[in-house]
RNA sequence: GACUUGGUAGCUCAGCUGGUAGAGCACAUCCCUUUUAAGGAUGGGGUCCUGGGUUCGAGCCCCAGCCAAGUCACCA
């Protein structure tokens, strides 16, 4: 048994070996059948008292209430939690009164998991229970869960700390149940959507995760390697080129749920990885793109909450169509009251610098606009808006804009202050296709990490001709945010990324103690004692050192024969 | 990457001007044979994130580091 446990779950241990030498297996191997759930019951019985006389229900221990011969205890199943009520001769008809008295009210602890068969009642106090007969124990938990209250509403002792329930997932969704409902909803949203797309006889494919080029995007990747190919592959950081090809190939609609992955800072808006829906549709352009977007959030959003509207933090937000529409020049000129639609590079940089907005040598007249929006419109965009007509220089896979020059069909739909998806029209001429990747090679050049590479197959491909096409990328963690009104991309994660943590690695290094000539029982008592290693006994006194082990022994009460001095004396000159 | 805040028992958190490490829940033992966060009594439980420094003495002060959260930068 590990010294490094904790006072709890070393009785937790001692109730696993008490159940098993009465004969419990604490982990059966049968299946558990179950006819109902928690929440059926307190659906369902107030209206049909007649109903769920003989119920078989599982879940985890969640609390007890102990008294005497009768005991009240919660369940947890995974669609609630119902009240139990166990009376000690109804558990154990006969004389042998263990499996109450031992069993339940002391070898069970909360978190462990149980199955239980009885009738459903109403105590006195108005509560709808399950009177138990039998109940099983299916598994025992080793160690102690946090220990959430609740009454009226009011959480007590909540289990709250971000970095232990975002590393420690489990926990956080057994304790706090409205999580597990976040990751309900984030799930119904991607059913909704992937419906709603299979309704429209779009393909949905599956395209490399691992890529010899990486493109589509502007961003930097994770690289790896391949041995038998020996060669350098990248995570994707977008699909798009290889949904692109399948359109070239024939299909007049695809679409892909994908992993993206972006070797870049994190924040509440951005992990490592992320998903992204891409979809192409042949014979469309962006403004086709744009109605259907607005057509399939709405309807997102019904099926999530049978409405188009949606309370986020301070605001509520309506997802009812047409959304509001606003070209990027429209918007800068609606914030700021400024046209900046006819100005040149240095008009523009002049204006930027009246706004309050910082400039620097590098940024052409593209990229001086995308941060007057950035930071003069964005975050005021709450109402979903879509903003249309992007500079070309943003943009190397939009084709150009039909009337305006400079510009290209492109749009993003902003809400809640963020972008939460970006369309065009898809460049399709392949003599401007191959234009455009230079200008990034030429980007790349000058030092832009995030310049795209050119991908000669993609190029191959598209002079081999691809239809007029609509193509989309909408964030699938973004918008779960605001459907499930979570402030931190990391609530509609389950396992976002975070820093390994150092602590929980270093319990299990092993320890060159034995080296010393220790006895291997007595490795965990000198790292108790502080002696992690070898070397940290160097030094050590005998007399103290042996004084701390006989101490030790006592305290832990372990169950083998104390050291003699000789003996302690002797390894810690091994050491030396 | 920068700045701010935080890290103390299984969980939630106190901890004064630097002077023996605290509470509630949870846990154990006993009493009570009883329900609604919490019946009573008693008790056990700690690498005060890590490593240095100042000091007679550091959870607290100083320096460095680790981890997280928030804000900003980059990005979806």
């Amino acid at each position: 048994m590990s010294l490094k446990l904790s006072e709890q779950e070393r009785f937790r241990r001692e109730a696993l070996d008490e159940l098993q030498q009465l004969g419990i297996d604490p982990y059966p191997a049968e299946e558990y059948s179950i006819n109902t759930t928690a929440q059926e019951i307190l659906e369902k019985y107030p209206e049909d008292e007649k109903a769920f006389q003989d119920v078989q229900v599982a879940g985890r221990l969640m609390g007890r209430r102990i008294m005497g011969s009768a005991s009240f205890a919660e369940l947890q199943d995974s669609s609630g939690r119902i009240q139990l009520y166990f009376n000690r001769d109804e558990i154990c008809p006969g004389e042998d009164k263990t499996f109450y008295n031992t069993v339940f009210k002391r070898l069970l602890d909360i978190g462990d998991i149980i199955g239980v068969k009885g009738h459903v009642f109403v105590t006195k106090m108005g509560e709808v229970t399950i009177h138990v007969k039998e109940y099983k124990i299916l598994c025992k938990s080793l160690r102690p869960l946090p220990v959430v209250k609740e009454k009226d509403g009011k959480v007590y002792d909540a289990f709250k700390d971000p970095e232990q329930r975002y590393r420690q997932r489990y926990l956080d969704l057994i304790v706090n149940p409205e999580i597990r409902d976040t990751f309900r909803q984030r799930a119904r949203l991607i059913q909704s959507m992937r419906n709603f797309l299979l309704n429209k006889e779009y393909l949905e494919v599956e395209t490399p995760v691992l890529q010899p080029i990486y493109g589509g995007a502007a961003a930097r990747p994770f690289k790896t390697y391949h041995n038998t190919l020996d060669t350098t592959l990248y995570l994707r950081i977008a699909n798009e080129l290889y949904l692109k090809r399948l359109i070239v190939g024939g299909y007049d609609g695809v679409f892909e749920f994908a992993k993206d992955f972006r070797n870049e800072g994190m924040s509440r808006f951005h992990n490592p990885e992320f998903t992204q829906m891409e979809l192409y549709v042949a014979w469309k352009d962006y403004r086709w793109m744009m109605d259907m977007v607005e057509e399939m959030v709405e309807k997102i959003s019904l099926d999530m909450h049978g409405t188009t509207k949606v309370k986020v933090g301070e605001n509520e937000i309506d997802f009812k169509r047409p959304w509001k529409r606003f070209t990027m020049y429209g918007a800068i000129e609606h914030f700021t009251g400024v046209d900046v639609s006819q100005m040149s590079e240095e008009e523009m940089r002049a204006a930027a610098r009246e706004m309050g907005v910082e400039t620097d040598e590098t940024m052409g007249r593209g990229k001086i606009i995308d941060e007057i929006f950035g930071e003069k419109c964005e975050g005021l965009l709450i109402q979903p808006t879509f903003i249309t007509d992007y500079p070309i220089e943003m943009s190397p896979l939009a084709k150009k804009h039909r009337e305006m020059p400079g510009l290209v069909e492109r749009f993003e739909a902003v809400c809640n202050g963020k972008e939460i998806c970006n369309a065009f029209s898809e460049l399709n001429d392949p003599v401007d296709q191959r234009a455009r990747f230079e200008e990034q090679i030429e980007l790349g050049r000058r030092g832009d990490p995030e310049a795209m590479v050119l991908d000669e197959d993609f190029l191959r491909a598209i002079e081999h001709g691809m239809p007029p096409t609509a193509g989309l990328g909408i964030g699938i963690d973004r918008l779960a945010m605001i459907l499930t009104n979570s402030n931190s991309i990391q609530d509609v994660l389950f396992f976002p990324q975070m820093r390994p943590d150092k602590s929980s690695s270093a319990e299990s290094e092993t320890s060159d103690l034995g080296d010393a000539g220790i006895p291997d029982e007595w490795v965990p008592v000198f790292q108790k004692a502080g002696f992690t290693s070898a070397a940290s006994l160097k030094d050590a006194n005998p007399n103290k050192v042996f004084n701390q082990l006989c101490g030790l022994r006592k305290k832990l009460k372990l169950d083998m024969p104390a050291p003699k001095p000789e003996d302690v004396k002797q390894w810690i000159e091994n050491v030396k």
